[in-house]
DNA sequence: GGACAGGTGCGGT
DNA sequence: ACCGCACCTGTC
């Protein structure tokens, strides 16, 4: 493995796995996490004034942890928007939106829709464990063709509920589906694609858009964004608007904004 | 034991 | 287009 430091600026380890966004990492000590990511494995330590990263692939982990993208220019200007987003980046100011492998986004986002962080995790450490190829460090995340292979009571023995025929129908549709090029089209024709797998509504269509596609113009609404819009921004929108609401608001930045604002809310809550 | 948390699909309007 | 309900599991 190799060995890098990448400076802390607007980059806190804790803050961007911690979000929301991702589900196989592990947490070893106060400052060391282990991070997985397809077939690819990092050890990340945050220290004093740097972050450090070990793996086989500095590449790849250059680009999934977005350190390309100047963050303190964003931070500046969402923090002088208004006194509740300046709060929120205060206390997530070291979020990163990751480069995720696409794939995993689709089955990862459809565990987690009506679930919880949690569980979502012990799920899909179960099914990486028990489809996914062996690699020096751990299990890599499952093929499309092994996921369609398995039974559906497989899914439910790994304690998907009943997400369990929406995760074997999405991994057979994949098989003929051309989930990379979704990268060409705009996000709403994207959208619109994603809509037709089996178990992706609208929030998790777009949570994949943002984590997979790594498109920052999209603002996924959850359980967490409906109490935050309640609580700070009484504007009298339903909840089915509330999405176009934040992202008009919040323009290119948007995907951004939602996990400042997600991640303020679940370490917060009503005290904030 | 029973309530509740957590998005999507579906049937009804 | 919108509403109300069922769905599975873990936790309190």
């Amino acid at each position: 493995m190799q060995t890098f430091l990448v400076s802390a600026n607007c980059f806190n380890v804790q803050d961007t796995l911690e979000c929301g966004q991702i589900f196989r990492y592990k947490q070893i000590d106060a400052n060391t996490f282990h991070v997985f990511s397809q077939n690819k494995f990092a050890i990340v330590r945050q220290l004093p004034n740097a972050v450090e990263i070990s793996t086989d692939h500095p590449d790849y982990f250059r680009h999934f942890f977005d350190l390309q993208t100047d963050y303190q220019s964003k931070v500046d200007r969402i923090s002088a928007m208004s006194p509740i987003m300046q709060k929120a980046v205060q206390c997530g100011k070291g979020i990163r939106i990751l480069n995720q492998d696409l794939t995993e986004m689709v089955f990862c986002f459809i565990i987690s829709a009506n679930n919880n962080i949690k569980r979502i995790q012990t799920i899909v450490e179960r099914l990486c464990n028990a489809l996914g190829e062996p690699t020096p460090y751990g299990r890599a995340f499952p093929t499309v063709q092994a996921m369609a292979n398995a039974p559906v009571e497989f899914y439910t023995s790994i304690g998907a509920g009943y997400r369990d025929k929406f995760l074997k129908q999405t991994a057979q549709k994949l098989l003929t589906f051309p989930l990379e090029e979704l990268r060409n089209l705009p996000t709403d024709e994207a959208r619109k694609q994603l809509l037709t797998l089996p178990g992706v509504g609208p929030k998790v269509a777009d949570c994949i858009l943002l984590f997979g596609m790594h498109r920052g113009d999209v603002f996924p609404v959850d359980t967490w964004l409906k109490k935050v819009y309640h609580a700070h921004f009484e504007a009298g929108h339903k909840d089915t608007q509330l999405s176009a609401f934040f992202c008009n608001l919040f323009g290119q930045d948007a995907g951004l904004c939602q996990q400042y604002l997600f991640y303020y809310q679940r370490k917060y809550g009503q005290n904030g």
